[in-house]
DNA sequence: TGGAGTCTCCCAGCCAGCGGAAGCCCCGGG
DNA sequence: CCCGGGGCTTCCGCTGGCTGGGAGACTCCA
């Protein structure tokens, strides 16, 4: 940038976007120099930088003085493929299965060696789960990872296998072990996890496939989360399957989404 | 901006958020010469910038070579707090309110003079509609807008009421006739329109009011869609009314959103 | 093979951005 | 009431990153 820059070679615009950077879920409402400390960027560039970002619509200033993401954020944000068109494609389909079991159900694409959620039906009387619309958790400790993990290629499965996260006492976190079970995934063609993730929470997954040009692409997964007492899971394939089938439908009719 | 700038008083950042702004509901997807011609950016600025946003992923560049919203602005958009806390609080009752009457649900706040719709959910069995999440329509025309308008300070009123834009034959664009609406809208607690906005559906809605430090405010608009053959309208104003409360109330224990 | 349309790379000049310093506001403690 | 401190806002002279026309590469079609 111009002038007297301490820190040559970082651009204007990787400035503002590393004051966009500074905001997370943990982190949604932020002050003046909490922003300037978190994004490293001098207190008065920040300053002025966020008052570009305000007037545009980027953020916003609350009365309290705290900067948080904006209306135009929210408005471009909806216009990502993910939402544009998986999202509004399934959300009825979702709805489906949640009004036939009254579980949590999930929409999950891979995003790197993460599972990124993309949509959830969650009624009151459903397990509290720790997903949200936009959480990532691992692929080898969810239902709808280890669906997306059996479709991905062999250096995502190397990489996600290489350092497996344990979050419970149950987290599958041996390599070997979990390659057994991607292929069974493969085979059978569903996913299952037990208080892998969370405790208390057993779920199962299905992939949903797309054909397009002649070949067929798992382009999402589609997974339920009931409370580790239910026994019937395994009836619960056929409804995931079900849905999965419409969704990867419905998506074979839309322009490519990715 | 440095350098043999042809157009100066505008700033880097400002082109680089002139290049998001091509972007919008109707351009989702836009080569680097329409977003140019979009942003009124010379060319090679836009293929400069745009490589930036690409490197931080704001957007993201298809196979064709056209550029979309990326995840990175996905992910920042979840975080606004219409998103955040509103949406959130507010799905499970929406739910409620769907399965006990199967029928399109909305979630709207004000927005100016427009009626944001926040959250949405529609079945398959239920009325298509125009609306989707994050689209905006007008405040006169609407269920929910009316409820939204009723509770507006006057000077949003008169600017909603000074050029109302007619959707269908049916819409009710007389000033003295919407203030009457707006009127008894207030008294009676809920809002209807019949095919105002689109042929072929009625609609209800009531006010989600929050209570804080003592005073009520109408935070947002819950409404139902149907098919105009239904004559059942207002038996629904009582499931709205109890989902309304329950949001309201839910929403008074988190923090201030707004 | 030629031509139109689109994208990518290059570079010299120059002004917009940089950020330290100083001032302002608000709050809490003495 | 005064004072200290943290956080925010404004000011301004120096300078190096930004600008955008031009040239070349690439793609598609006739």
């Amino acid at each position: 940038m111009a002038g007297g820059s301490a820190e040559r070679g970082r651009s204007v615009t990787s400035r503002a976007l590393a004051i966009l950077d500074a905001f997370d879920a943990s982190a949604p409402r932020l002050s003046l120099s909490e922003i300037a400390e978190r994004s490293g960027t001098p207190l008065t560039t920040a300053h002025r930088l966020l008052a570009e970002l305000t007037g545009w619509g980027a953020l916003s200033r609350r009365a309290d003085g705290r900067y948080e993401i904006g209306r135009k954020l929210w408005d471009l944000g909806l216009l990502a493929p993910v939402s544009l068109e998986l999202r509004q494609v399934a959300a009825p389909f979702l709805l489906d299965v949640h009004t036939a079991t009254r579980d949590t159900v999930h929409l999950a694409v891979r995003d790197g060696t993460s599972a990124l959620y993309v949509e959830r039906i969650s009624g009151r009387e459903s397990v509290p789960v720790v997903s949200q619309v936009g959480s990532r958790l691992p692929l080898h400790a969810t239902g709808v990872g280890k669906v997306l993990l059996a479709a991905a290629p062999d250096d995502v499965v190397a990489e996600a296998l290489a350092a497996p996260v344990r979050a419970t006492r149950h987290t599958v976190v041996d390599p070997g072990r979990l390659r057994r079970e991607l292929g069974e995934v493969r085979r059978r063609g569903w996913a299952r996890t037990a208080e892998e993730m969370s405790l208390g929470t057993l779920s199962v997954a299905v992939p949903v496939r797309v054909e397009r040009a002649g070949s067929t692409v798992v382009a999402a997964a589609l997974g339920i989360v009931v409370p580790s007492h239910r026994r019937d899971l395994p009836r619960l394939v056929p409804v995931l399957e079900v849905a999965a089938r419409g969704i990867g439908r419905a998506l074979a009719r839309t322009p490519p989404f990715r």
